[in-house]
DNA sequence: CATGAATGAGACTTCATTCAT
DNA sequence: AATGAATGAAGTCTCATTCAT
């Protein structure tokens, strides 16, 4: 099948441009912000020419939402598996809860562009970069399912309130930690929000 | 003293004007976002001209952030209001939740300012915006401070963490109402949410 | 009526501006061709920023519409003062066609624009370029008309197949004219041409 | 010699896709205008590559003046045959005028390309796109002559002039035309715009 | 010969900000 | 103090053309 080699090959190159464009743009978004970011600086970084950047990606923005998809999608791939690995799911939940604020952590690049450069477009592309986090969400609410299931989460809890409030709780965590001169160490908050969330999940103890 | 009623006069006439600024600011950002909302625009809304509104604000970021601190501060006062009428602070604490999702529920406009505008600036800014929140997170750490205090709060809770999950749960609470088509009400959403979070933050009964 | 004379010196100064920047823009048209000459050339040329062109005319094609319905209008003026200062429609033709040439030759740059820049634009705009031209078209079929009433043109001629003759025959004269090296004399052509679009207007001698 | 047959197919099949990319640019260029039609979209209305293009043509201007010569060739090599088959001069240029209108009516994608996008070039290409115009110009500036000599012409014309005279009235017919909505029928123009330019032409009866 | 992915110069236009009135 | 016309820097994106395959 040499038609098919080929074929392969071409769009293995094309991935691998696609690849290094948007981790060109992930970098230089989070170093100099979206809006000052020229797309120039961006086909620099990447080793391309400008007008390369736009045989992959419409404009602009939907680049911003390319890198965001691609990132989250490995993020989210990443807890799944993750999540895969443990036997409950409140095991899983404990994991993933240290994973985000770990990951972020030792991704501080990738932080920066989640917290505060994914949210300097405008409102209908706002829309369109909440899509791939459902999936991230998803995966949050099929856990608080899973534990009602297993005895391990109180079953009269709201289920999207508690996404809400775990999802909320770390976004907050890693914002606060993005916008601080980040002295602190993120990852030892983990066991100080898991505790608390532990606390909201978990059923209440016989009689109470 | 003709000369201070005179100042107080100008004063006054001058704060008005600052006021229509902002609101008119408000509004325009809300409508239009913030980088698609020109300085001329909120001018004519306001009714003054365009070079008037650099001599109340020093550039369009400034003025962002003196919508931000205005409202925010409104809030602030109106919450501290709330937390005072409370006799604890664990009453206060739910009364707060319900009123943080209440407010912007009736204020569709703040939220999307709060929500989404808010967070479109550069990140240099962000941190000026932070600035005034941190009113709003004393607020909150000084209730689960004084929740410890009166028994109805766990003592071993870390108030930072606390508040990053009361905080966090309420503004992921809001950002999905204000991304969504918005067909659901908010408001309904505080037992829910309060639910979790009392969980979190009461002590765990007797032996537990 | 202080108001009124600052109001009107208010929109003589913008008048002025907005002369200057069409004239500006004809000479730079007429030198580079309209593709080839930046908008920021005509801004120099007129003494003016290039934000300032676009508080005077939506674009750049808007501009040179302007351009044209200026000049022509011009043109259409001074012919119709022409036309009007003649006993006899068919003396005014006859000044009409020797006017259409020697205006045009005396005025190069005009000429140019108007045989070469005038069709460099979208089909859109050159539908928008036609309506200013339909004054002339119609001050010709009006002199037609009149001819006949007269008794110096053949009544049974078609009025707009004669226009479309004189003028068709006087723009292509000059359009030859300006793409040529231009060594020859325009204005030397008028009796020759005259001579044959009279011949074709007036009536045939008695029995023929 | 199977060597000049092996060329010769070659050169047959050149000559095939050269004349396959003009009919793409024609009709290319006639649906989206010369400046708003993309080489590429030539290209993949031709069946082949962008860069193929290049191999036949120097670049997009080039291209433009090969369609104008080649259309332009084959009316004036039809005009000429017509012509060729006539008596008289006068037959033959009454036959041409009718020819010019019906065949650009029958032709509108042609009409369009020739009133309309042939003059949205530069300076220097018009220069160009003359040269073979003057093969149709020549034609005409012969059927005047012979006119003259056989008696149906005055021969007081001035040859070019009279050219200028019939292209100019046809030209500026059929220009009307193509920048009307259509609505009417170019070729019922030919007797009205006959009889003005026969008129011109004949030579005076009698003692006129 | 043919391909088509890549190039990169360059143009229009916007809009925050200024400053003469 | 207020105005608003003018500024001009700067950025996205297009597209004719090239050249390695």
């Amino acid at each position: 099948m040499p038609s098919t080699k080929n074929s392969d090959t071409v769009d293995n190159r094309r991935r691998e441009k696609y690849l290094a464009i948007v981790e060109a743009a992930l970098e230089a978004f989070a170093e100099h912000g979206y809006h000052d970011c020229q797309v120039s600086r961006i086909a620099r970084r990447a080793g391309v020419a400008d007008g390369t950047i736009y045989l992959y990606f419409a404009n602009k923005e939907a680049l911003l939402v390319s890198v965001f998809r691609e990132k989250l999608g490995l993020v989210t791939v990443a807890a799944r598996a993750l999540v895969d690995s443990r036997e409950t799911a409140w095991e899983a939940l404990e994991a993933l809860v240290r994973y985000h604020l770990d990951y972020l952590e030792r991704h501080p690049v990738l932080a920066n562009f989640f917290q505060i450069q994914t949210r300097q477009v405008s409102a209908g592309i706002r829309q369109e970069i909440a899509q791939p986090l459902k999936e991230y969400y998803r995966l949050i609410e099929s856990l608080v399912d899973r534990g009602k299931g297993e005895g391990s989460v109180a079953v009269d809890l709201d289920t999207r309130a508690a996404r809400e409030m775990i999802f909320g709780t770390l976004d907050e965590a890693v914002s606060c930690w993005v916008l601080s001169p980040r002295v602190y160490c993120l990852t030892d908050r983990a066991p100080l929000l898991w505790r608390l969330l532990s606390r909201a999940l978990a059923p209440r103890v016989q009689g109470a």
